[in-house]
RNA sequence: GCGGGAGUAGCUCAGUGGUUAGAGCGCCGGCCUGUCACGCCGGAGGCCGCGGGUUCAAGUCCCGUCUUCCGCGCCA
C-alpha cells in the first residue's frame, strides 16, 4: 500500500526544525475541534506533537478521530509565545498540516487512552482483552521498553562474561515432584504426555555435563498453580549455570550482573531509584530470627526481638503456657503505635490472627511526664508503660522487655506467643504492615541482600516426607553430609536467594554432580530406586560420565521489571498477560477443540 | 480448596426497599479561529453480571452461581 512515510518522529521535533517540511506517521491521540481551527495531538512511540489544520483546506476532517492511524505532511512553525505548552517537550512548535491521509480508521474506543490518570482505574480484564490498545499508552510502552532494555543489558553483560545463550525445549517431560505441570498430549502414542518446563533446570545441568561451562537463557517457565499479583502461569527467568565454580563465584557474578543492569537502567530511563549498593548477606537462620522470614525487607529496621528469657517465670498465663510447651515469646515494635486507640490495636490483633496467631499482646510505651500516675513503673531510661498485661511482670522483667525491644517513647510493643515458626510468620507480616503504616518502605530504595545456608530439606507433615527446600538437585554442604542418615533436617545446602525490598528475586544453588550423592538425596526424599530411574535416570547416568562441579541461579525478570517500574503486579510488565484463572480474554484461551482433534489425540472426557 | 472487595450507560462511578435508575467523560447533531482536561447548546444510549427466592413493591434484602481483583493454602 502506498502511503507517505515519516521523515521525522513526533517526539523529536523542536524549534530548531522551524520551517522544515516533515512527514509523520502515528495515531491521533487527542482531537480538539474549535471550528475555525482543528488541533490534533499526533502520537508515535517517541512522543506527542500538536498538528494544526485549517478547516478551509480540509472540509471533511471528520475522519480524524481518536486513535485513527495517520500519515501527515506539514511545516514546522514556532508557536506564538502565549500559545506554547510547557507541559509538552514539543510544546514550543506545531505542525501546520498541508496534507494527511487516514491509514487506519478507528471505531470509538472501549476505554479512553488519552488520559493516563483515568486509566489506572479501568477494569483490567477489559484492558487485557484489548491489550493492543492498552499497549499504545505511553506508560505501557515505557514498561515494555524497560523490560526490553533489561534483557538487552543482561545479554550484553553475560556476553562479556563469556556466557553462551542456548535454547532448551519447551515440550519436555513431566516432573511431578514440583509444581503442577502444564501437559501436552502426544498424538503418536495416545496416553503419553509432554509437559511444559517449570524451569530448564535439568537441561542446564546436562549442558554443564556437556562441557558448555557457561550457559544462560531468557527462559519461559510454566507452572499450573494459582496466580497472585506477582505470579503468572507463564513467567520469564534469566536462567544461568556455570561449571567449575563455588558458591562465592556465582554470588559475585549474579551480584555484579544485577548491579550493572539495574544501575544502567536507572540511568537510561531516569528511574526514580537510588543506585544499588553492594548486597548485604545473612544466613537463613539469621533472617528467620531477625525478620521472621527468608526474604526480609531491609529498607527499614524494626527487627524482631525475643522476650522468652525476659519474661520467663512471669505470671501471665498465655506466656507461661507457651514457654512451658516449648514456644517462644517474640515481638516487634511499632513506632508511634502508642497513640493507637483500643479499637485500632484490636484491628492489629485481628491482622495477626489472619496469619495464624492466637492473639497479640501489646505494651504502649511513653516518656514519664507530669500526667504519669504516682507509683507507676518507670524504667531506668525514664519510660513508662501502659498495658493490660503489665501487672503480670516484675520491674526487672519490664526493664528487660524494654531493653530487648529497644523501645522508645511512643512505641507500641507488639508481642506474639507461639511456636517459633508461627510467631515468626505472624511477626514477619506485622513488621511489613508497620513498615507500610510508618512510611518506611521507601519506593526510591532498592535494598538487595543474599540469604545463604538454607536447610537442604524440610519436613512435610502432610506427606510425612522430607521435601527439598529448593529442589532435589541442590548440593548439601560437604561438612553437613554426615547428618544425611541421622538428622537430615540439620543439613545446610549450598543454596542462596537474592532478595530485594522483601521480594525473592533470584534463587540458586550449587548442584549435586555425583551419581551416588544424587541417588542418596532422592532416597531421602522418598523416591525409590525404580522411580529414580524412571524419572531421573538420564541425570544419574549423565553424572557418571565425568560431570563437572557446577551451579547456577535464576533471577525472575517479571518481578525485577515490576519493581523497577513501580507497578503493583507483574501483569503490568507483561505484554499479553492472563487473568487470575489463567484465562486470556483477548485470545479467548483456553478454548474447546474440535472433534477431530479429540480423536487424533485418542482423548475423551470421562463424564 | 478458603477468606475479603467488586460487578449499574462505551469508560469511571453515585444510587436510604417506594414515581419514568442518575452524574462526569466518551459517542451523535449544531455552534465556535489558539486550544492543549477547549468551550457552549441539544440528543441517543440501561437484561442494574446471571438464576432463584422474600415482598404489595427489589439495582437495593436472602440463597445460589459466574467473572474479576487482593490475600491464604498451593507455588520441589
Amino acid at each position: 500500500m502506498g502511503f507517505v512515510q515519516r521523515t521525522k518522529t513526533c517526539g523529536e521535533l523542536r524549534a530548531e526544525h522551524v520551517d522544515q517540511q516533515v512527514s509523520l506517521n502515528g495515531w491521533a491521540h487527542k482531537v480538539r475541534d474549535l471550528g475555525g481551527v482543528l488541533f490534533v495531538d499526533l502520537r508515535d512511540r517517541t512522543g506527542l506533537v500538536q498538528l494544526t489544520l485549517d478547516p478551509n483546506l480540509f472540509p471533511n476532517r471528520g475522519d480524524i478521530r481518536a486513535e485513527s492511524c495517520l500519515s501527515v505532511t506539514g511545516t514546522i512553525k514556532v508557536r506564538a509565545e502565549a500559545t506554547k505548552n510547557p507541559k509538552m517537550s514539543t510544546g514550543d512548535i506545531e505542525v501546520i498540516v498541508s496534507s494527511y491521509s487516514v491509514l487506519g480508521p478507528s471505531k470509538p474506543l472501549p476505554f479512553p487512552l488519552s488520559d493516563e490518570d483515568q486509566m489506572e482505574s479501568v477494569n483490567e480484564e477489559l484492558r487485557i482483552k484489548h491489550r493492543y490498545l492498552d499497549l499504545r499508552r505511553p506508560s505501557m510502552y515505557r514498561r515494555m521498553a524497560v523490560r526490553g532494555a533489561t534483557l538487552r543489558r543482561i545479554r550484553h553483560y553475560l556476553d562479556q562474561e563469556k556466557f553462551l545463550e542456548i535454547e532448551t525445549p519447551i515440550i519436555t517431560k513431566s516432573t511431578p515432584e514440583g509444581a503442577r505441570d502444564y501437559l501436552v498430549a502426544y498424538r503418536l502414542d495416545p496416553g503419553k504426555w509432554y509437559a511444559l518446563p517449570q524451569s530448564p533446570q535439568q537441561y542446564k545441568q546436562l549442558l554443564m555435563v556437556a562441557g558448555i561451562e557457561r550457559y544462560y537463557q531468557i527462559a519461559r517457565c510454566f507452572r499450573d498453580e494459582s496466580s497472585r499479583a506477582d505470579r503468572q502461569p507463564e513467567f520469564t527467568q534469566l536462567d544461568l549455570e556455570m561449571s567449575f565454580v563455588r558458591q562465592e563465584d556465582i554470588l559475585n557474578l549474579a551480584e555484579g550482573l544485577m548491579v550493572d543492569v539495574v544501575n544502567g537502567l536507572i540511568d537510561e530511563f531516569g528511574l526514580e531509584k537510588d543506585k544499588v549498593e553492594p548486597f548485604e548477606r545473612m544466613t537463613y537462620d539469621e533472617a528467620m530470627y531477625l525478620y521472621g522470614c527468608d526474604k526480609p525487607d531491609l529498607r527499614f529496621g524494626l527487627r524482631l526481638f525475643d522476650l522468652t528469657e525476659a519474661v520467663r517465670g512471669c505470671e501471665f498465663g498465655v506466656f507461661k503456657g507457651t514457654i512451658e510447651s516449648g514456644g517462644m515469646i517474640r515481638g516487634v515494635r511499632f513506632p508511634g503505635g502508642s497513640k493507637l486507640s483500643r479499637k485500632e490495636v484490636g484491628q492489629l490483633e485481628e491482622y495477626c490472627k489472619e496469619f495464624g496467631a492466637k492473639g497479640m499482646a501489646s505494651i504502649a510505651v511513653e516518656a514519664k511526664d507530669n500526667e504519669t500516675p504516682e507509683g507507676s513503673y518507670v524504667s531506668p531510661k525514664g519510660l513508662t508503660v501502659r498495658s493490660s498485661i503489665v501487672k503480670f511482670f516484675t520491674e526487672e522483667q519490664l526493664d528487660q522487655i524494654l531493653e530487648q525491644a529497644e523501645a522508645e517513647a511512643g512505641d507500641l510493643i507488639c508481642i506474639v506467643a507461639d511456636s517459633y515458626a508461627t510467631a515468626n510468620s505472624v511477626l514477619y507480616r506485622l513488621r511489613l504492615e508497620i513498615g507500610n503504616r510508618c512510611g518506611l518502605r521507601d519506593p526510591r530504595k532498592l535494598k538487595y541482600c543474599w540469604i545463604l545456608d538454607f536447610p537442604l530439606v524440610e519436613w512435610n507433615a502432610e506427606t510425612g516426607r522430607w521435601s527439598p527446600s529448593h529442589h532435589p538437585f541442590t548440593s548439601p554442604k560437604d561438612e553437613d553430609l554426615i547428618y544425611l542418615d541421622t538428622d537430615p533436617g540439620r543439613i545446610r545446602a549450598d543454596c542462596y536467594d537474592m532478595v530485594v525490598n522483601g521480594t525473592e528475586c533470584a534463587s540458586g544453588s550449587i548442584r549435586i554432580h555425583q551419581t551416588e550423592i544424587q541417588s542418596r538425596i532422592f532416597t531421602l526424599l522418598g523416591i525409590d530406586e525404580k522411580t529414580q530411574q524412571e524419572r531421573f535416570g538420564h541425570m544419574l547416568e549423565a553424572f557418571s560420565f565425568g560431570a563437572p562441579p557446577h551451579g547456577g541461579i535464576a533471577p525472575g525478570i517479571d518481578r525485577l521489571v515490576s519493581i523497577l517500574t513501580d507497578t503493583e503486579n507483574i501483569r503490568e510488565v507483561i505484554a499479553f498477560p492472563k487473568t487470575g484463572n489463567g484465562y486470556d480474554p483477548m485470545m479467548d484461551a483456553p478454548s474447546t477443540i474440535d472433534a477431530q482433534q479429540w480423536a487424533e489425540l485418542g482423548l475423551r472426557l470421562s463424564n
